[in-house]
Order: structure tokens, then C-alpha cells, then sequence
DNA sequence: TGTGTTTGGTTTACCGGTAACGTAGGGTAC
DNA sequence: GTACCCTACGTTACCGGTAAACCAAACACA
């Protein structure tokens, strides 16, 4: 027994009482009150057929009369496809984008009945090895990953294990199983476009690509190729080894214009780091947009609502874990399952440049 | 088998072969493949202690070999006390704190080989409970509940598993098991005295109490309390059966004001409402903090940064979480674990009032 | 030399479900 | 009347670990 409470069964039960105890019934339990076997009962309990009206009135009465609770574990373990699992692994949990991913996830699955298990790598491929490496060995329904960069091994055990796997985040022509996302360089290029459109000719960026944040960097590339096929390549760009805050946008800004104070346009890593660059800009009494531009990623609720709406790129956060939850169940329905779905980005055009 | 993958395994595997297939081996395999019995493998894997040096490389080998992938499942299901499985239910996923919070419990038990579940229950201690039934039939080592308000039937449920719970976020007296926390009534008392102190004598309050948020509730209480003390109680208050967000605090001063022009200081829900707020009054052209006092609460990282710093408090929120996650540890190590932990707030006096 | 004790194992039983298959009894088609 | 099928169960085996008890050989010590 794992109780380790003290306050928890009132007497310590006589030996070998047959009678029921509360709260630790097991299918055998409920059978012996009911008088059919086991599996009966657990026929009755999973809603399949095979029984009569009567018997399922009996059932269910002693299995709320013994206050059963099902083991899922010994379900899952005994039945090698009635595990309800699912690993979903994100860079940080503290980003407000993921936050927001997983709670799409994590609704769709939770109505189903899944169970979301987390994880987060810190951008570490390493790391989402070594969770993946768990996560698999709790023989899980399906596994959602962040990102399309991941290691052989990690590659290996998925395919091993056999199991559906979601790539979301950035898109890949070749995912391991299926992918929900879209393209982090179209959203550069998007963006290069616009600012270019908007007069503007000496762009800058402001990134924190902590550890191997390639998804940021495809958008910076993006950005650039944009900005050199127009004939006005970037200008300056500056990326911290940090995580992408408000702060590091504030003093990455700051560092920027430093080192070149004729940047008309500035793109940041996200919005984040966009509206830390806004603040420093007010501080500095920088005119925004008439003298610089600012200009983010991601659509965070914040930068609609600034004094000056943020010109962004909004991401359908939410819409995108819930693609990523429906393509997994699909998958484990049985059905076929889109191999890549493409959810859409929006460009926002706001004030800021 | 649940391979539902089409390119899985290269050959289908000649019938009835003992040869060890890659990645589907099980301790037998193993003791076939070293010459020993499953249960000396099972020691050898879990470095325990019984067997030879030159045993244990063996196994250690064929494990190796075979490509060897525990099965959490089967060992969680069979022992009763190796479950490393932790249930973890926040408010909001999308919350930028509870992110935070989530994140420290992660960080703090991935380390420690255990695996967090989560769920959400938008508030509602009925999808509370509905979650808390399904958590419970995984089993888990431990629970982690935001609030300290639960159904009878929650409680019920987590008495009978008999398993480790901790409350987190508000404190209580009488906590299910263990409590880690702050007393949001203390910085609703805080903040009252605060801005008493500041000269402000008409206060108002803009909230979004979604559901059963008690603990805004308990925020604005001791808010109010301070202020009916210092005999200027509470002038306003609008309180938008919403979500907590920029929207809501931009959209919920506009309507306080329009009730009531002459407060002299607004404290809000939280600093996602505040901030929102603030925007309302720079596009309004009220003067922040002459004319106007905005504080928040939370401590976000977005309010320390802003033009002007926010006022507001400052809530540790990874720390909480890693609090909250050495309690479960220290209890599902056999130790006593403290009952309530208490977690400082902090009154952050920015230049908003 | 006999008797603990330690070392390095093995054996057996069990966790709580589920899958697969077996079967008795009543209805039914021909 | 018999062959067949359907309904409503029951039986058996198994999933892959772990706990607990047992055991033989080697060693230690009096």
C-alpha cells in the first residue's frame, strides 16, 4: 500500500473481512457483489455490448455502492492500445505562445479523455532526447514535439516505439509522422516585405537566440533574404545568448542603435522583445513609427492593445494546438491523418511602422 | 501490438524467432541473453544491489544490445510505490503566471525522474473534480491543485487515494494535506495601505473574476479592508464576468471611470488588466500617476519595463513551484513535509501611484 | 569443525485489467 | 427436427514488471 497519510482509514479493518472497502475496489470486487465475473463487469464499465439491461443495472450500482475508480494504469499496461497518454515536449513552458499552444492541446485531448503529459527542452535537442527516452517508456497514445530539428536518437525511438508523432511549430517537408505548423522564414520574408513596402531602407535585428533556437533564426533569414532581394540588405542585427524577454529587447534595442543610430526599422525575435524595444524608445524619446520602426512576431495579446497597436505577425496559437491534438486522435482513431497541416499566419499592420 | 505506422519494422520478422527484436525487448529478453533471471536484471537496471560486478556489465550489455526501453507502465502498475507520475491542475494554461509556476514544478521533478500530468480547470471546482477523477486513476504519486476551494468530492477522492496533495497559490488553514502559497488577502491589504500611504483617497477596483476566482476576490476584500480602515473605503468597482486579460482591463477603466471621474486610483485584477489600463489612459491623455494611480498585481515581467514601472506586486512564481514540488518530494521520501509553506509576496512601489 | 553471515542469486506470486476464445440456452430458418 | 446463429455470459492466459521469500556457495569466526 502507498498510503501514507495518517488520518486515513478510520478503524484498521478486521482480518480478512471480505466486506467491501470503500475506495479500493477492483473489478473482482464488484463482481463478486453482483454475482457475474470480471469481465462482465469490466465489459458493463467500458460500455460495450454483451450483456443485459439487468446486469448493467447491477453492475453499475455496485460499482458505485464500493466507489470504484478505475486503474488506468493496469488498463493501459494490460491492453497494449488503451493507453490514453500523450507527451507534448515545448521549448518553455514560461512562453506565452506555448502556453497557449498547449491549452488548445490539452482541451482538445482532456474532452477525449487523454491525459497530457509535459515537458520542456529549453530549445536543447539534447534535452528533448532525454525526455522523449521517458516519455516513450510510459508507452504513450501519441507524442507532440516542439520544432522539426531533433536528434537520430530521438528520431529512433519514436519510430521504434511505433507510436503518432506531431511536429509542431515550424513545418518540415519530411516529418517523422505528421507536422502542424508553418513557415518561420515565410514569416520573415512576409515581414521583410512590408517594412520595405512601408519606405523603410536600413533595417535592423534584435533576437536572443537561446541555445539553438532555429526557428527565430529562420525568421531572421526570412527577413534578411526579403530585405536583399529588394536591394537593401540588413543593416545591423544583434542576438543575444539569452532567453527572449522584455528586458533583453529593451537593452538588445539599446545596444543596436549603438553601434548604428541610422536604422530606420528594427525586427524583433517576438513581441516580447519588441515591446521592451518600444519601451526603450519612449525612454529615449525615439519617435515611433516617424523615426524608427518597430516591428514583432508572434501576436501576443499585449501588442494590441499598446498605445501604438504593435505591427506583428500573429500566430494562431491556440487553432494550432488544437490541429496538433485532432491530426494525433485522427492518427489514433485509426484514420489516415494529414501528414502536414499548414495553419496560416497573419501579418498585422499596426502603428509601429 | 498498436504499431499503426506503415514503414515500422524493414522485414516482417520470420515467425516464432527467438532473435532479439530491436527495441520491443523486455527484462526476459535480457536475462535469456546474460544467463540470469528477470529479477536480477530488474535489480542490475534499477542499480540496486545483489549481484556481481560481472553480472551487472552483462546486463548491462544485453540491454544495451536489445536496445532495451523500460516500461514505466508495467513497473508503476506493479509495484504500487514506483509511480513517478505527478497530477498538476492550474487555472489557466494561458496565464502567464501559472506558466511560470508550471514550469518550476517541472523543472524541479523532471530532475527527480517524475513526470508531471496536467490539466486545467478554468476556475471551476467542478472541472476540478472532473480532473481530479481522472488523475487519480493513473494512480500518481502525488497531486499539485491551484486554490484551496475544492468540491466534497474532490477531497474525497484525493483522501481515499491517499496520496500526497499539494494546495498551491493561496494559502488555507486546513489544507487537504499540504499547502504552499501566500495569502492574497494580505496583498489586497498591502496594496490598500500602499496607496493610502501615496495620498490617494478614491480608490476603485477593475476585475475579471471568470467563474469562482476567489482569489481575486480575496484581493479585492483585503483591499478593501485596508482602505474602509484608513476610513477612505472603496469608491468603485467593476468586476466583468471575463477573463483577466489586456482587453478587460483597458475596456473594464473605461467603464469605471465613466461611472466614476474622480477616482484617484485604480487597482486591478491582475497586470495584464493593469497594463491595459495604462494603455486607456495614454490613449485618453490621462496623466498617470498625477491624475490617475494604476497598480496591478502579479509581477509580470512585461510591468517592469514599461515607460512608466508598474506598481504592483510581485509574486514568486517559480519559486512557488518548486516549493510546492520539494514538499511533494520530501512526503513521497517518507519525510514529514511541512504542512503550510509560506512564499513572499513582494510590494513592488513602481511610478504608477 | 560446526555454525552464523554474507553474497549473489532464483522462485513464486501477484498487481488489475483486457483479449481471445469457449459455451449454454433460447430462438429461428428450412 | 435439426442445423445454425445470436445473446449473454464465463474461462484462461497474459501484459512486464516488482516484492518477498527462499536457497546454495563461500566466507568468517569461535
Amino acid at each position: 500500500m502507498s498510503s501514507k497519510r495518517v488520518t486515513d482509514l478510520p478503524p484498521p479493518a478486521k482480518a480478512s473481512e471480505p466486506a467491501p472497502r470503500k475506495g479500493k475496489a477492483n473489478l473482482e470486487d464488484i463482481a463478486r457483489l453482483t454475482g457475474v465475473s470480471k469481465m462482465t463487469v469490466s465489459r458493463v464499465l467500458r460500455g460495450g455490448s454483451g450483456f443485459s439491461d439487468d446486469t448493467r443495472d447491477r453492475v453499475m450500482q455496485a460499482a458505485a455502492r464500493l466507489d470504484y475508480l478505475p486503474n488506468r494504469l493496469a488498463a493501459a499496461f494490460g491492453s497494449d492500445i488503451a493507453s490514453t497518454l500523450v507527451g507534448m515536449c515545448v521549448p518553455r513552458l514560461t512562453s506565452g505562445l506555448f502556453g497557449h499552444v498547449l491549452d488548445g492541446v490539452d482541451r482538445a485531448l482532456s474532452r477525449l479523455g487523454y491525459q497530457v503529459m509535459i515537458g520542456s527542452n529549453n530549445h536543447s535537442v539534447t534535452e528533448e532526447e532525454a525526455w522523449v527516452r521517458q516519455i516513450v517508456s510510459w508507452r504513450p497514445a501519441g507524442v507532440i514535439l516542439s520544432g522539426r530539428n531533433h536528434t537520430p536518437g530521438t528520431v529512433d525511438l519514436l519510430r521504434q516505439a511505433g507510436m503518432p508523432v506531431v511536429e509542431i511549430w515550424d513545418l518540415t517537408t519530411t516529418p517523422i509522422d505528421m507536422a502542424v505548423g508553418f513557415s518561420h522564414f515565410d514569416c520573415g520574408v512576409e515581414m521583410g516585405r512590408f517594412v520595405i513596402r512601408r519606405g523603410r531602407r536600413r533595417a535592423g535585428f534584435v533576437g536572443a537566440l537561446s541555445r539553438s533556437d532555429v526557428m527565430g533564426q529562420a525568421r531572421l533569414e526570412g527577413f534578411s533574404s526579403a530585405l536583399a532581394e529588394a536591394g537593401h540588405p540588413l543593416a545591423e542585427s544583434e542576438v543575444l545568448l539569452d532567453s527572449p524577454g522584455f528586458y533583453q529587447g529593451y537593452y538588445g534595442l539599446e545596444t543596436l542603435l549603438a553601434r548604428n543610430p541610422k536604422l530606420d526599422v528594427v525586427y524583433f525575435h517576438n513581441d516580447e522583445m519588441a515591446i521592451g524595444g518600444l519601451a526603450y524608445c519612449q525612454a529615449q524619446g525615439i519617435g515611433v513609427p516617424e523615426q524608427l520602426g518597430i516591428v514583432g512576431w508572434g501576436g501576443m495579446e499585449a501588442a494590441s492593445i499598446l498605445p501604438r497597436r504593435l505591427t506583428t505577425t500573429l500566430v494562431p496559437t491556440t487553432a494550432l494546438g488544437k490541429a496538433a491534438a485532432e491530426a494525433l486522435v485522427t492518427r489514433l482513431k485509426g484514420g489516415a491523418g494529414q501528414d502536414v497541416t499548414v495553419v496560416q499566419t497573419r501579418l498585422i499592420p499596426g502603428e509601429t511602422a
